[in-house]
DNA sequence: GTTGGCACTCATAATATACGAGTGCTAAAG
DNA sequence: CTTTAGCACTCGTATATTATGAGTGCCAAC
């Protein structure tokens, strides 16, 4: 049995039919696209191979077809005519960035946000820092006369501040002794390095000063690991409540949207450009009535996060694939305005 | 018709019933109490009795009694016993804030989320900042040649920080230069005065460094907004989902929580103590079929924020009333170890 | 004032019937 | 060999009908 013109041009129809109505597609209706010019009964002929293939399923035998996990599959790897975003798309969706000096954070949660708006899906956005980034440099500064910003800049030019109150009055000499201490002892480590046991090993060579100076020391092991750790946004959940598939597992989708240690290596560990689990092809049990798709972003050559679309199976992956692809794109542009490194050019 | 012992006995069953079953109550129900000990068709002329007052409803005929809104007023002003918390809940809700040295902001949502879990609502926190309040300190620290970390220190004892990235090389001189102009322009504003346009006449004074500067000045003015705006962070919102009578407006729910512009007011003017809107007397009419349950809570005598739950006008009154007041007391207590003000207690 | 008795109401559930969209199969036409 | 019309069959959905029972209001008796 061959998978040949017609039938592909009758799998696409009937995927792009149920994804816009949510109702199994019968014969009669195929028979009335424009391209598809035969009669019902040869439709019903060749859906019936399709099914054999297991491209299709039936919900019950009165009903029309709907794509299986293989229909979709083959119809976004193979049949799906992607339409790139025409200019007037792309400025809509610059139009929603318009940002003078993003905060890196702030700039992922709006964008999780926006994407879920732009979408209809729910969206998660993370970030990921590599096991080799380190610490470059710990700066305090005196702030007020018992108040200290802790300051930790990673190799990856993340920037984390922390205000820290302190039991004592604090002079410029306190902090440059501190200064001085804390940038020798964590200094090229890497973050993932910074574990709590190393940080109570660094302590203890404070001797006498070890209790004075720990609202410092946890500080600093606080700010390491929110930059190791990254971020984690979610946007839009309520908006799976507007497609009947959620009607009753709503509430337990949006508490497994939640869980970061569920879902975040699902996330985090893809390739570049976008990837599509489709339903049962998602790792968590959970996600089988939903597809997900993500796509990584990177500043410059470095790869540093990802953001994903969750939504019900039927969702319309060809207007969505690209648009997530240009999120990320953008997400990426506009997070290297803040994340450049220091370059060879010095002028300025 | 006198409002007597026994109607109030059987007011307090009804509400009591209903806020724990969700079904209309009948006479046979009631009769079947401890402290009422009357036949069930003496129930039904006292409840007919209620019904005229206004205290209950009727959904048909043939059903029972259902609380009105004055009918749960009633209640909650004068029937409810509230019973303080045991030392055991305050352990266990004291439990959930174990944490060394909280970042303020992370505590309020920390705080919203917690409440959500610990009573099934959804909730709210969010910070006010009077009026009065002023920009007591601003400082500027080179963290990296072209990376400064900008602070903000406000009179109420709030500091705020960002990473700005500049199109030059940052020396001390630059900076010195820069924090002496910043704090004699800002200090001793108030947070409510510095506008975009104050902002706008302050850095045309730089003359021909007004654009160098600009990054910085607008670094300013978005920190003291972020300030002025205080936090708003919800929790919890899929808790509504397990309520049945939000099956078909739980989206519109979550939306209306999710504008602050909307929910803010409503819920940041209120006296100090617990606040309790039952369904129609909430001004936003969306929140008609809910009820609404203020706290403020305050650092010593100042006071600086609100938390709230939002849930089922059927929502446990004599339990989460004193349950979201320890919230609120536990949160000023914690907010006050980070925002302690400067004393005369100079050693140390 | 309180209570048992009783007819009445009405939401809910269960059952029966009708409808129709869609199928699979067969046989005839191309 | 492919395509198509015809037709009996399936089965989910909608509608109507009936039964059930929880709960009421009212009345007369205690």
């Amino acid at each position: 049995m061959r998978f040949d013109d017609r039938k592909k041009r009758i799998l696409s129809a009937i995927v792009e039919t149920y994804i816009r109505t949510g109702e199994p597609v019968g014969s009669k209706t195929l028979s009335e696209f424009p391209g598809i010019s035969v009669s019902p009964a040869t439709i019903r002929n060749e859906m019936a191979a399709l099914f054999e293939m297991g491209l299709l399923e039936q919900p019950h035998t009165s009903a029309g077809r709907i794509p299986s996990h293989l229909g979709y599959r083959a119809y976004i790897d193979d049949l799906m005519m992607i339409m790139p975003l025409t200019e007037d798309e792309k400025d809509g969706i610059d139009a929603l960035f318009n940002i003078s000096d993003p905060d890196p954070d702030k700039l992922l949660s709006d964008c999780a946000e926006t994407l879920a708006e732009y979408t209809g899906c729910a969206t998660v956005a993370m970030t990921t820092t590599p096991h080799y980034v380190t610490v470059e440099h710990i700066d305090i500064v005196p702030a007020d006369e018992r108040t200290v910003v802790l300051l930790v800049i990673a190799s990856n030019g993340v920037v984390k501040s922390k205000v820290c109150r302190l039991g004592f009055r604090v002079n410029t000499g306190i902090a440059d002794f501190f200064r001085k201490f804390a940038n020798d002892r964590f200094c090229g480590h890497t973050l993932k390095e910074i574990s709590a046991e190393f940080v109570t090993a660094v302590s203890i060579q404070l001797g006498d000063y070890s209790n004075v100076f720990n609202p410092l020391i946890v500080g600093i092991y606080e700010l390491c690991k929110e930059v190791y750790d990254g971020q984690y946004y979610l946007g839009g959940r309520e908006k799976l409540l507007t497609y009947n598939e959620y009607s009753d597992r709503a509430l337990e989708i949006m508490k497994l949207l939640s869980k970061r240690d569920e879902l975040g290596p699902v996330i985090g560990n893809n390739p570049s450009g976008v990837t599509v689990f489709i339903g049962k092809e998602n790792s968590l049990s959970q996600l089988s009535g939903s597809s997900l798709l993500v796509a990584r972003f990177s500043i410059g050559e470095n790869d540093c996060g990802t953001i994903g679309l969750i939504g019900p199976v039927r969702m319309d992956y060809s207007r969505l694939i690209p648009h997530l692809e240009y999120f990320a794109e953008k997400l990426g542009t506009l997070l290297s305005i803040t994340y450049q490194r220091k370059t060879g050019d010095e002028n300025g």
